[in-house]
DNA sequence: CTTTACCTTTACGTTAAGGTCAACTATGAT
DNA sequence: ATCATAGTTGACCTTAACGTAAAGGTAAAG
């Protein structure tokens, strides 16, 4: 199977390496050891990947583990499961109604962008293309 | 026209009176004052709206001000409404970008519950509602 | 006149998410 | 051997966005 180097994972997705230590020291990654050097495999890459994502929304990295966390769970008991999907649907409710304000934001922009462009008058439109 | 008083609108929107004067200490919203206590007029409450819809978006506080400074641009020179379209376009480009972020990890959700609803069993479905 | 309810400013504290720097260690190339 | 290149740990530093506490002004109510 494939594994990553620090520096390798950090070019990839274009973190610094001392944000791949921070990770694992708050408990997100988790990479074994070659010697001293950790080595990053594709399971980490996939967290980092959910990790960044989450980050795109606006989640804290606690969020984050949680949501790691579900995806790892394997066989939670029936209190954890009841707890874990009323997480998820307080966290579906954030993000539709961060969808919603996705949406209206995008709508002012589109506005004010053919505003400007009016103003602007139609010689400009080349220059920004 | 309606004014708002700093605990009124702090009460509406859910944040603290120490958050709204912050806000003004930021230059993001500027009460007028009736003796020495703030007055709150409906442009504040539409800028605070901006704001918070911003916060919910993982938008900083200076990019919520940049924003509020589009709402409020009057009449801004060439120079000025081309590097004004120039951020619109940046942030259009990143909100769609969170759009599909969304929309992945909304699948996910919904995935996890299925799953976990399904481990449960039927009888666990009435609980939750 | 004092209590109560709001309001004020000033100032220091806190938390998250890393940045930055110093002082090593290990390894391969010249 | 030594130099360059990656890696390590540990420690302190930084910024944003407020929290929190201190110390006091003001105006209506009892």
């Amino acid at each position: 199977m494939k594994s990553y180097s620090i520096s390798e994972l950090s070019q990839e997705f274009d973190v610094t390496t001392r944000t791949l230590r921070f990770y694992e020291e708050k408990g997100l990654l988790a990479p074994t050891r070659k010697g001293q050097s950790r080595i990053y495999a594709a399971r980490d890459r996939a967290r980092l990947k959910l990790i960044l994502r989450g980050k795109r929304l606006g989640l804290t990295l606690e969020e984050s583990r949680d949501i790691i966390l579900m995806y790892d769970s394997t066989s939670t008991n029936k209190k954890q499961m009841q707890a874990l999907i009323k997480k998820i649907r307080e966290k579906r409710m954030q993000l539709q109604q961060q969808l919603k304000d996705l949406e209206g934001m995008l709508v002012d922009l589109n506005g004010w962008e053919e505003r400007c462009m009016a103003e602007l008058g139609d010689q400009a439109i080349g220059k920004l293309a």
